[in-house]
DNA sequence: GTCCAGGGCCTAC
DNA sequence: GTAGGCCATGGA
């Protein structure tokens, strides 16, 4: 099959389906950093409520963020959950983005893409799907973010297995992409888009369920003269 | 009451 | 190298 046909397909319907998502929802660079942080393994809903309750306190900069004391970062950022987890990671993020770029955005984006990762990565709490975020929607360099909405939709179109690892996915789509950051912008955020209000976690076992049927077979069947 | 959410880290095997 | 436990809140 031709891979690469295939996810351009696949981006053409989503976005056919839902449009432009005009993702991060945030407004500044550096609350895009800071959900991406938040949002680990949490509903977004609850990451708003934190990146309120941090703006209510403080003004949403590395220096504002390191101006709290732990106790007050924990307790702004409460709502999202793993709050103390995250005040840590806050703080280590922050400190790295003074220390190395002067908490100037610009200063980072002048670093190979690929060295940006790797010293994203070695932060603690820093994994591939938050720096990646980070790359991506903050920075605005052409880096695929995968997570787990991102697996659950591609193993089920049989594109991927359903336990594989982040870096085998992400190369699924670097590899058969060109490195536009706009569609891997799109194409991220229809994806969540997508599953989140199709594909349930658990997949039904009724075969003519709707919700199943727009997430897998729905789509299979529209890529399927193409392979 | 149970499951789930835009992960990551640590430990045990 | 990988499965399992832990971190925590809030909505469905």
């Amino acid at each position: 099959m031709n891979t690469s046909l295939s996810l351009h397909k696949i981006y053409n319907i989503l976005y056919a389906s839902y449009g432009p998502q005009s993702w991060w929802p945030a407004d500044t660079p550096f609350e895009v950093m800071f959900g991406a942080i938040l949002t680990q393994n949490t509903n977004w809903t609850n990451v708003e409520r934190a990146v309120a309750g941090l703006r209510s306190v403080v003004s949403l900069t590395p220096a504002g963020v390191l101006s709290l004391p732990d106790a007050k970062l924990q307790e702004a950022i409460r709502p999202s959950g793993y709050f103390r987890q995250k005040a840590a990671r806050l703080q280590i993020f922050c400190r790295y983005l003074l220390d190395k770029y002067d908490g100037q955005i610009e200063y980072m984006k002048g670093v190979p893409t690929r060295e940006l990762r790797h010293e994203l990565l070695d932060l603690a709490g820093i994994g591939p799907e938050t720096a990646d975020s980070i790359l991506l929607y903050a920075c605005a360099l052409p880096v695929f973010v995968v997570d787990a909405y991102t697996v659950r939709l591609f193993a089920r179109l049989g594109l991927c297995e359903d336990n594989a690892k982040y870096d085998k996915v992400q190369a699924l789509f670097m590899d058969n992409l060109d490195p536009d950051v706009q569609m891997f912008n799109e194409y991220h955020a229809l994806i969540v888009r997508h599953v989140k209000e199709r594909c349930r976690k658990r997949e039904p076992k009724c075969g003519d369920c709707k919700i199943r049927d727009m997430c897998a077979f729905y789509l299979r069947s529209q890529i399927s003269d193409l392979r």
